[in-house]
Formats: structure tokens, sequence, C-alpha cells
RNA sequence: GCCGGCGUAGCUCAGCUGGUAGAGCAGCGGAUUCGUAAUCCGCAGGUCAGGGGUUCAAGUCCCCUCGCCGGCUCCA
């Protein structure tokens, strides 16, 4: 039977269905074509055509989307030599990922560096033979017969998950992998690549299942982008948060405290409150009240909030205290709660936004821990909005300005944005779920954010939004989250009298804006490097003499930087200049006021910035309104 | 929690196949008074993560515990 497709020129023409693409496109082919885009598809030139489409470009090595068939093949080759070097290995998957791809081993040990180095080298020999990937469509039927011989038993478990009745594999060599594809024509075109590490990882993620070898790699068409690549991972490296918030004194995570604990340095611990005048007098502004709520409360509460049911396992032992059980809050609701339920609430009062930087404690296993970025005491930037059902949706679009202002105000103006939506066990009635989910979608287009849907990860009491951050690197961090709750008001048997004089359930909304002032700040650090801008820098400038001789000036303009809230260290110490501003550039202070006889006799000063420029000579009065300046404004630099 | 790796001076790291710890930086003392990323000299600093074992002898080998790193799972 002959279907229709539309060529790359635009013509049409009738092919027999399950032509491979390499057919159908032969007269298109040039040397470098890879793959083709196929109905928003990307196919290779293996693929049959089975349905009617459009074929969009050819991809070369040129286009970015040829690097998902490079990797995905480079994955494969790994997997070939794995076999040849170890043959008792059995394979697992091998995807492509983000930056790279990875395949899953079951061997009796785990692979050392030096495997890692054998392994690059056949793999290096399987590239130079251009192998050509060769697919076939084959009966689930042959394809058990033939993992069974290989003796692939991960293999036969995937064919089972398989819709319809026949699958595609990859030969290439004497190699064969069940894959669906798409590939590169043949071995050769994995131009430069590099395994980084191996890791443990669950068969099918499943800490019930085996444990598997992960081997990570990354692939590219030309070793100059392979280099940037590793060049990047370098970067990333030198902006790691635990290394910089050590190098600036700006937290400690200490052994004899605990992990998961953090001792917020004095840098550290002004950075933060500079975060949090901002964030609270930004909250007073927009109609929020603030609330303080204690550490420690009676376990029964969270009895009846519902965390012992669904959250036991994260929450730290209780403590008997007088024959009665209290609990390190793993969450502030239930305070806010109670402080609504202390009297009879009308509709006149609704919203009621009640703020905290609220210090929660929660059980992370201790595989988890990770720096700021996830650990067992943190501070949350919580509010609870209790609301009737009609103001659902005008609450969560201020929600979601108030986030946006924030995130883009400290540098962050690209997110991911995930809309969850009803699970398969839920509270609630359908229509409530649908009118929240509604609301929220309806917020976040009102906002112009563009989302994605996350089909049934809401949580059981009600759908959320999740904003993820994007940091100069380019990798993505939970923070914001808003989530609609039906439960906990039923719960807690919250209730407004309403406008007929009736008892009423109200809506709640948790939110998190920043997430956790730690992680949040970790973020900063990563994404800043260490160089806050001014507005947010634990020391915005340094006094630096030249000689001793200089001292007594340096001092009077100390005092006045300081007299008009500048946050200014002296360095008055006898060293040489270079050494000096060596140690403020690498603390990244902003500005190095150099003061030595020239200003002495100008009255003025030189300012180096940390990005090694010099400012004309300014009157103290302009360097201070410089300032007052950026700060009010929140400049980036 | 699971898997692998790691844990030597405040920091970064040497210490080969077991023979009683070493460098640079930081710190302290002194000299130097100097113009844009490291001035010179000297001094001090370590129950080699903790505990147990093997051995004539353990930083080095074995076991346990703790912590860190990279993943898996989970999440702010």
């Amino acid at each position: 039977m002959d279907i229709k497709v539309v060529l790359p020129d635009g013509a049409e023409k009738l092919i027999g269905k399950g032509t491979k693409v390499k057919e159908v496109l032969k007269d298109f082919l040039k040397k470098d074509t890879l793959g083709a885009r196929f109905n928003e598809k990307i196919v290779d030139l293996e693929t049959p055509i089975s349905e009617e489409g459009t074929f969009g470009k050819l991809l070369t090595p040129e286009d970015p989307e040829s690097l998902e068939l490079l990797r995905h093949t480079a994955a494969h080759v790994m997997a070939q030599a794995v076999k040849e070097l170890f043959p008792e290995v059995k394979l697992g998957i091998g995807p492509t990922i983000e930056n790279g791809f990875y395949y899953d081993f079951d061997y009796e040990r785990s692979f050392t560096p030096d495997d890692l180095k054998q392994i690059e080298k056949r793999m290096k020999k399987i590239i130079k033979k251009r192998y050509p990937l060769v697919r076939e469509e084959i009966s689930k039927e042959e394809a058990r017969k033939l993992f069974t011989e290989l003796n692939e038993p991960y293999k036969l478990e995937l064919i089972e998950e398989i819709p319809g009745d026949t699958v595609s594999i990859y030969r290439q060599g004497d190699f064969v992998d069940l894959c669906a594809g798409p590939h590169l024509p043949h071995t050769g075109w994995v131009k430069a690549f590099k395994l980084l590490s191996v890791a443990g990882a669950y068969w099918r993620g499943d800490e019930n299942n085996p444990m598997l070898w992960r081997i990570y790699g990354t692939a590219f068409f030309n070793r100059e982008e392979l280099e940037a690549y590793l060049k990047k991972l370098e970067e990333a490296k030198r902006r790691d948060h635990r290394r910089l918030g050590k190098e600036l004194e700006l937290f400690s995570i200490e052994e004899e405290v605990g992990p998961g604990l953090i001792l917020w340095h004095p840098k550290g611990a002004l950075v933060r409150k500079i975060i949090e005048d901002f964030w609270k007098e930004e909250h007073l502004k927009r109609g929020y009240e603030l609330v303080v709520t204690p550490h420690i409360a009676r376990r029964h509460l969270w009895q009846i909030s519902g965390h012992l049911d669904f959250y036991a396992e994260n929450m730290f032992a209780p403590m008997k205290i007088d024959e009665v059980e209290y609990q390190l809050k793993p969450m502030n609701c239930p305070f806010h709660i109670l402080i609504y339920k202390s009297r009879r609430r009308s509709y006149r009062e609704l919203p009621i936004r009640w703020c905290e930087l609220g210090t929660v404690y929660r059980y992370e296993r201790s595989g988890v821990l990770h720096g700021l970025m996830r650990v067992r005491g943190f501070t949350q930037d919580d509010a609870h909005i209790f609301c009737r059902e009609d103001q659902l949706e005008e609450e969560i679009f201020k929600c979601l300005d108030l986030t946006v202002y924030f995130l883009s105000t400290f540098g962050f103006k690209e997110y991911q944005i995930f809309l969850s939506t009803r699970p398969e066990k839920y509270v609630g009635d359908e229509a409530i779920w649908e009118k929240a989910e509604g609301a929220l979608r309806k917020a976040l287009e009102d906002k112009g954010l563009a989302y994605e849907i996350d089909p049934g990860e809401g949580v059981f009491y009600g759908p959320k939004i999740d904003i993820k951050i994007k940091d100069i690197l380019g990798r993505f961090w939970q923070c914001s989250t808003i989530q609609v709750d039906f439960n906990i008001p039923e719960r807690f048997n919250l209730t407004y009298i309403g406008e007929d004089n009736q008892r009423h359930r109200p809506i709640m909304i948790h939110r998190a804006l920043l997430g956790s002032l730690e992680r949040f700040f970790g973020v900063l650090i990563e994404h800043y490097a260490g160089a806050f801008p001014v507005w947010l820098a634990p020391v915005q400038a340094i006094i630096i003499t030249v000689a001793d001789r200089h001292i007594p000036f340096a001092e009077r303009i100390f005092e006045r930087l300081k007299g008009a809230g500048i946050r200014v260290k002296p360095d008055f110490r006898n060293e040489k200049l270079g050494f000096k501003i060596r140690e403020a550039q690498l603390q990244k202070i902003p500005y190095m006021i150099i003061i030595g006889d020239k200003e002495l006799e100008n009255e003025a000063l030189t300012i180096r910035t940390r990005k090694g420029e010099n400012l004309p000579l300014m009157s103290v009065e302009d360097f201070i309104a410089r300032i007052e300046e950026e700060v009010s404004a929140k400049t980036f630099n």
C-alpha cells in the first residue's frame, strides 16, 4: 500500500509503506546527511516510514538536533565496547540525556577509572571501523528468541513493555541492541567523546531492583565542542557554592553539628539579612502580614494535619516533654492555621495572607544531602493564603506576579514552569479540582508565562505550580512552588462566615517563592560565582592604602562611607598595593578604593572595580551616590 | 537508605611495594612604606576522621562507625 509524503523540496511522493528514509530521500542525501525531521520527530536514514507526513530539514552535524543521534549512537558504541571487554555484562538501558548519554550494565563489580580508559580505547576502535547502524523491525517472538540467545534478561523485560507486535533493533558489527533509534548512519560519526563517571543506579530506578553500573559520557561532532563542554564542567566546579562558601566565608557545615545543618557565617548571614529585609518589605507592601511560630509543637498537631500519615518518613523523631510528645516542625502550615482558628473569621477578612520565614526540619536520607541545596534544616519563605473560591484565581496571579518580581530582581529571568494536575489518589471533589487547575492555568496565561503540564503529578491535596530557575550555566533549580490545598482546611475544620451568615470552607494556598533561603542562597552564589551585585554584596567597598602616611585620610573616607550606610572595610595593612588588591579581588569585593598621594592631593577617590577597570577620579559624594543608586535600583553588575 | 570513591596542618595537596609525617598558601614574629592579582626572612602548626584488629613495626593492610564526593530514589 502506498502512502503520500511531502519531500523537503515540497514535492509530494507516493512511497510503499515501510520504505526506509534513505530510500525515500535518496535524491536529497548528501555526504553529511545524518537524519531528517519528519512530522516534528527526528528520524534516521534507517527508519521505515509508515505514516503520511512531511519531511522537514535534513540533519547534518551542524544541527543541534543531531546531537541526539550522535549521543545515542555513542551509547551503543560504549555498550559494544563494554560487551567486548566484559562479555558477562548484561545490558540495561542506554539513553541520551541533557548533556550526553549513559548506559547501565549489570556486572559483578564496579568499573574503575582504568576500565573506563580501556572502554574508551575500544570505543575508538569501533568508531574507526565505521560500522553502519542497521535497523531491523522484527516480531516480538523473534526478539525474545534473539535476546534469550544473547542472555540479556533486562532486554527481555523491556520487550514485554513495548506496545505493538514488532520491535526495532539496531546492529553495528557484531553488536545488536533493542532500540527505537534514531542513530547515526555509521559509528565513524562519533567524532569526539569522553566517558565521565560511573555510578550505581537501580534497574528502572526502583530500589527494590538490582543495582546496575551506570557509565556516563558525552559526545560531540568535533573536539572543540567537547573541549568547550569539559571547560564548562570546570567552570561549574569553580562556581560550586560549597567551595565559594568556604573561600568567601559565607557558611559552613560542621561534622560536629551534623550533616545538612548550616552555620551561616557573618558574611553569609549579612547577605541573608538583606534578602530577608527585602522580602519582608515587599510582602508588607503587597498585603501580607508577618507571623512568627515555634519550631516544635505537640505531635498531635501533625496527626490532625495528616503529616504523620503521608510525611512521617521525612520527619525527625518525636521527643517527650512532660509525658507529651512534641515534634520538630517539617512545615509551617498548621501554625498558621491555628492562628486562623484563634477566632471566628468573616468573609470580609478574606483573603488573609500570612507570611513567615519559617525554619523547618526534615529528615532527608543521608545520601541526598548536598551543600546548601539539600539540607535538613532550612528556612522557607513561606506564606499561606486563606481565600474564598472566587478569589482563588486572583490570589494565584498575585503569587505568580510576586514570584517573577523576586526572581527577576535577583537576576533570574528564565524559568521552567510545571503545572501539576490531579493525581490518581486525591481528596476533594473533581469539580473543585478542575476549578483550581483552571485558576492556576489562567493565572499562568494572564502572566504570560509558558508552562508544561505534568499530568497526575499534583499532590493529593491539590494542584500546584512549580517553578525552576535557570542559572547562568543553564542549569535549572527548583525554588518556587504554589500549591492549592483543599485538604487541610477540611482537616482543621476551617470556616468563615459568609455574606449569607452561613459557615463556609476557605481554600488555602501554600506558597514559597524563593523556596528555601539556604537553597536560594546556594543558587545565588553559583549564579554570580560569588561576585554578588552591589545591593547584596556583604562588603561593597574596601579602602586600600598605598602607604602608612595615607591612613589618616583613608580613615576619614572610611568614616564618611560607613556613615552613609555603605558596607565598607578598611585594609590599612602594611602590604604592597598589588597584594591587597589581589585579596580584595579574590573576595570579589565590588569596589576597591585606592588611597595614595594622588588621592590625598586631590581630595578624591580612585576606584578600581572587581572587573579590573579604574573609574575616573571622583569625589566621595559621587561615589556614595553611585552606590546608593545601584543599591536602590538593585542592578546586577 | 543503596552503590562506588574519598577523608594526611586552617586550605590545596605529596607521602612508592608497611620502617616512627612533608610542601605551598593561610597564621604568628621581624624587616620593607611600596600605585592596581602574591616583598623578603624566620617561627609555629598534625592522637594522618574516630574506634578496633593483623604485625617486631600501620598514614600505608583488614573490620566497624562517622563524615564528604559522584550517582540512584526523593525533594524547598
